[in-house]
DNA sequence: CCCCTGACGCTAA
DNA sequence: GTTAGCGCCAGGG
């Protein structure tokens, strides 16, 4: 099993927008649940069409934003309660289970 | 077809 | 705490 499919696609979009306000979920953790192999193709996910998507509630499992996110990300989450710590989130208590 | 680049994750040192 | 290496997979050049 290679291909990515067009149902996994919109059930990552799916579990991404059931991620409730004040919680956060991982990468890893929607792979898992959509049954993809690999993390990296939800980061593809958002990366390609996730402007319309909650996605600064997915984090990496380091609980770190990638680089590039960093600013914008935190900014989000602080919007909505969620804080970090020396631009860490704390996975621990935050994060969403599925 | 090969090579590179990512919004990743895990293990080892 | 850090860095390095490998596995992972879609797209683009």
């Amino acid at each position: 099993m290679g291909a990515v499919t067009d149902e996994q696609v919109e059930l990552v979009r799916a579990l991404i927008i059931g991620v409730p306000v004040g919680r956060v979920t991982t990468y890893g953790d929607v792979a898992a649940a959509a049954g993809l192999s690999s993390a990296r193709i939800v980061g593809w996910v958002l990366r390609i069409d996730g402007s319309d998507l909650p996605w600064h509630r997915v984090l990496p499992a380091s609980g770190r934003p990638a680089s590039h996110l960093h600013t914008e990300q935190l900014e989000r989450l602080r919007a909505e309660g969620v804080l970090a710590v020396d631009g860490k989130v704390d996975l621990r208590t935050l994060r969403h289970q599925f």
